[in-house]
DNA sequence: CATACCTGGGCAAACGTTTGACTTGATGGT
DNA sequence: ACCATCAAGTCAAACGTTTGCCCAGGTATG
């Protein structure tokens, strides 16, 4: 039976009061056929019509308001224009500039982002991968790689999504991946700390189990001991980055049975708010009895008392180039993947100074340095 | 000519190696017919199916990794389990715990999230709510509404597909809306200004042409008025609200040729930072010469100096709603448009104070007050 | 004039689900 | 023994595109 053409039953006169109109609408008004019709509207198949035909279906498509339905284009033609990017927490201020690159680059690619959060939890990144996939979303950039989730990243590669690491890689894996050189960023916060003389230093370390933290981590404690300083340790359980847990983590710096720090260096400017908040509460001086700094440069974060030294990472960049090449793999399917690193920079302000009974001491040896007021 | 069982060709090793199982796959594996199989794994269409081939499916299907296609469900179904949220502006960070809100509800009932960022422009909203028509969305969130949006949401709700409008209302438009009580976040800012013996009063707008704006300018002059106080207006151009801005109508305050206001409520907390600093530079004092408040409680300003006077709205609590007001609609579609409004709540810190040469005035006559530290 | 070739367009089979209609065999009532 | 009822499954037509293939005419070539 022919299901084309002919008398309209109640069906398409439902779809016409929701104001659908399909190819097939189109196709009837202009008197040609709907496989022209599509032809006539696909820029990558115009050729096979007549312009002169092109411009009549493209006026009566234009005239009444035709959209490919891209359901159903996405069905045919396996690809759904559809990016995911899968969060940790969309709470994190830091986030947000990095969501921003990534959905304003894909826009423009005639892309949309799809978002996820996960919490930090296996259980639900596991849950929302598998609706990823239930999508058919065209890939996936994953900002939320737990180091431990490389068995569920390799599952999923398995299915053919592309899959982009940003912001947190899990080394081992063969996947593309967008991160900041944490190595460096810790690198840098050590020096500058070291720099103004500290020699017993400390570190808050963001959450567990994921790369930022274990590198920067790595990255502070190998230019504490080149210096041949002392880092203090200071155990730190899996939790979220607030200013609560840098008043606890700083807490145990103070209260621990050896004597504390003279500088203190915070995964999260968040975290060292709350280390600075605690510290002057103890009726310690930042800067003057001990450093603290940060990481990220969060807004405002220039303006607490003292202002925060911090390290920057280009976060909107570093969404946009993760956005591109996820377009580049989208482009052309098996090309080795690549790795990005994007460097930090040193913001220096006014929480970190020379140890007590210190007279200030040489400028930074190394890193891009950068004085900030706004 | 018959499409299924039987020899499979190229297409099925193509699909196999991409992973991607289809019913009939199951079914073939099952023994029984797809159409069985769909009906055993569809929760509101098992008691078609006997108790026992629904086990061996689903045991089946689960062995072989099925997973519905959403693409073609969505197709068949009309409902693509997705919805759409449109902002302003990523970066401004008092939108990302409404997205929170948001994106968490609706996955909690088993829909995603697509995010467009409109950056207030009137071409990107209709080129964003085209695409999104296109992809036959259930339903759109819409935070990005300005007054003079009418018209094309008009047009989009006529093509049928329902739109929730949060944050920002557009007025005499039948759409459910879920904003924040702008007039009263608005008349609390002037009660406690008036409240502290302000007489002289200026408030620095946020973006015009959207209802936050207008309303809580309108909630602040009334006020103002009812005490028989005076409001010194400073004109200000749309924009989007940032320190620089801030800084800007500060200025033009503090060189306006009428002498300045004792007390500046500024309509976000970024641009009443602005004007602080200005205003420190000019070598005045907040709040002891110059009472300056904020908007949106935004994370950080209870630490900068002096740590900031503002209104704080219940901003994920606001996504939830305006998520649940979603699903009820997709649920029952035509109900009329409901419409919720959350109150604000008043900070009180230390950027505010009795104007000089005046004692403390008496307390806050209306509102709930806040006394914040963390 | 027959052949090859090109251009422009129609035909219909997919894509993977969902679902109304239909079949079948078993049960129950009279 | 006969019809009605029912449970459990199968059949196949959609959903709206995309696209390989075929066909009709026109033009160039032998």
């Amino acid at each position: 039976m022919k299901r084309r053409g002919g008398g309209r039953g109640k069906r398409d006169e439902l779809r016409r009061a929701r104001g659908i109109v399909t190819l097939e609408d189109v196709a009837r008004a202009a008197g040609v056929h709907y496989s022209t019709v599509s032809r006539a509207l696909d820029p990558s198949k115009v050729w096979r019509v007549n312009a002169v035909t092109r411009k009549h279906v493209e006026a009566v498509a234009r005239r009444m308001g035709y959209q490919r339905d891209m359901v159903a284009s996405g069905l045919k033609r396996g690809r759904t224009h559809t990016v995911a990017v899968v969060v940790a927490d969309l709470g994190n201020p830091f986030i947000a500039p990095v969501l921003r690159g990534i959905a304003n680059r894909l826009e423009s690619a005639g892309l949309m982002s799809l978002i996820g959060e996960t919490q930090d939890e296996s259980k639900r990144l596991a849950r929302i991968l598998d609706h990823l996939l239930s999508r058919r979303v065209d890939a996936i950039i994953l900002t939320a790689a737990r180091l431990s989730d490389g068995p569920a990243l390799r599952r999923i590669s398995r299915k053919g999504v592309p899959v982009v690491l940003a912001v947190r890689d899990v080394p081992g894996i063969r996947m593309p991946s967008c991160t900041n050189d944490e190595l460096l960023g810790g690198r840098l916060a050590a020096e500058h700390l070291i720099g103004l003389g500290h020699r017993r230093l400390a570190q808050l370390r963001g959450p567990r189990d994921v790369s930022p933290t274990v590198e920067r981590a790595q990255g502070f404690s190998k230019a504490v001991a080149a210096a041949r300083a002392v880092e203090i340790v200071v155990r730190s359980t899996a939790t979220t980055p607030t200013p609560d847990e840098g008043r606890r983590l700083m807490r145990l710096l103070l209260d621990g049975r050896q004597p504390p720090p003279t500088a203190v260096f915070a995964h999260h400017d968040l975290m060292a708010l709350g280390a600075m908040a605690l510290t002057v509460e103890r009726g310690l001086s930042c800067p003057d009895q001990v450093s603290i700094m940060g990481f990220h440069d969060l807004p405002q974060v220039d303006r607490v008392t003292p202002p925060l030294t911090t390290v920057r990472e280009p976060s909107e960049e570093l969404g946009r180039i993760a956005a591109e090449m996820t377009l580049a793999i989208l482009g052309s399917p098996d090309q080795s993947p690549a790795s990005r690193r994007l460097p930090p920079t040193l913001v220096v302000r006014e929480s970190t100074a020379a140890p007590p009974g210190q007279r200030p001491a040489v400028l930074d040896p190394i890193g891009e340095t950068v004085r900030k007021s706004t």
